[in-house]
DNA sequence: TGTACATCAGTGAACGCGCGTTCACTGATGTAC
DNA sequence: TGTACATCAGTGAACGCGCGTTCACTGATGTAC
């Protein structure tokens, strides 16, 4: 690659990072495309170099989010040989270290969820759609591997995603001290959804 | 009360209902003073007669909103004398009505839960655990008078919330027609919280 | 009941500010010969 | 390798705009006598 199509994905990249750093401090809609150019050092016109406005740069923010966080829950559940309930804590356990490590990620789609445009609250569900079929498939794996049936994985991994989420946007605010609490609250109500999803 | 008064409470509750519908068409954090002053028809400065900035009116907004819902869902389970899982069907029967009819009030608080002020999340947090404590009462009265026991109620109470006000997000975004199978597969869902909570 | 004064919800003009977007430009990097 | 021209990421100035907040004000309502 030519040296000036390197530096312009390096601000490009900049420019993403820093977004994402700001949108976890005060929530995505929230960000200014003058304040995010001048916090990586740019002019504000530099912008249109890489983004035709904020909206286009929040769905790749969105991308890039969901592509990482996707790929760690699973391969924590695809690694993982363990006993059912144990399963269930040490997944958890990689959600919250990630929650805390990526807390950037994390706010950024929880936060807008609710946000003002169409196309990105559609494209946030569906980012959250497609937790909820690899969670399905895994709970199907893992069922059948055990010669157990569920009622409707699907509906299982949709409640769990809902849990998962809604306790993780509170951990956010807490500090990692109470956050121990939590996770076990969390391997507390997951395993709950998990006993009354099995057929008898 | 003096007629001024009664006009400056007038004029307080049109702030306060122009306010809601605005958050729930582009949320709270995007109204701005101006915005909401004319469409009320006053000019801005008059805005400061009641409320000392956007912030403060936001939190009597939340007041209102979970004063209402957590009086609405509370009567809906306590007025049913009905079987368990027909007891979770309506209760979820109103609860879908009243997204349907209060979209605002249910757009603000979840809009917002991730907003960008402290003592805004905070405040609805707060909201939401009263539905959360709400519901616990409820379900261990419910299930003494059937001689069930469950494990955790609180859990069981917090795990219904989110899975209810997570759904409940989605349909707002829904035609009317859809949210007919989104009201059944939440109507699963508790079920299954519910039978996984069952202590044996 | 009538008069003189007080209160105060709402007005309208003004302020300084940060915003998104445009535009002609600069100067380093890239390319053709 | 050297020269002449093309490309294009980033600049800097300018624009019009809506914002929140202030202020002295108006005039209807309220109160005291």
């Amino acid at each position: 690659m030519s040296e000036r199509a390197e530096q312009k994905l390096l601000t490009r990249k900049k420019l993403i990072s820093h977004g994402l750093k700001l949108s976890a401090d005060k929530g995505f809609s929230n960000i200014s495309l003058r304040e995010l150019t001048s916090s990586v050092g740019l002019t504000p016109a530099a912008f249109y170099r890489h983004f035709s406005d904020m909206e286009e740069l929040g769905l790749s923010l969105l991308d890039e989010v969901g592509l990482s966080l996707r790929k760690l829950l699973r391969d924590a559940r695809k690694n993982s040989q363990d006993t059912s309930s144990s399963l269930t804590k040490s997944s958890i356990d990689v959600f919250i270290n990630y929650v805390n490590e990526n807390t950037n990620h994390f706010r950024l789609l929880l936060g807008e969820r609710q946000g003002a445009s169409v196309s990105f609250r559609k494209a946030i569900h569906s980012e959250i759609d497609r937790f909820v079929s690899d969670l399905t498939e895994d709970l199907e794996r893992i069922s059948s591997a055990r010669n157990e049936k569920l009622r409707n994985p699907s509906l299982s991994a949709e409640a769990i995603v809902a849990v998962v989420f809604t306790v993780g946007a509170e951990a956010l605010d807490l500090p990692k001290h109470k956050q121990e609490s939590l996770s076990l609250r969390l391997v507390e109500e997951v395993n709950m959804i998990l006993r009354g999803s099995k057929a008898r």
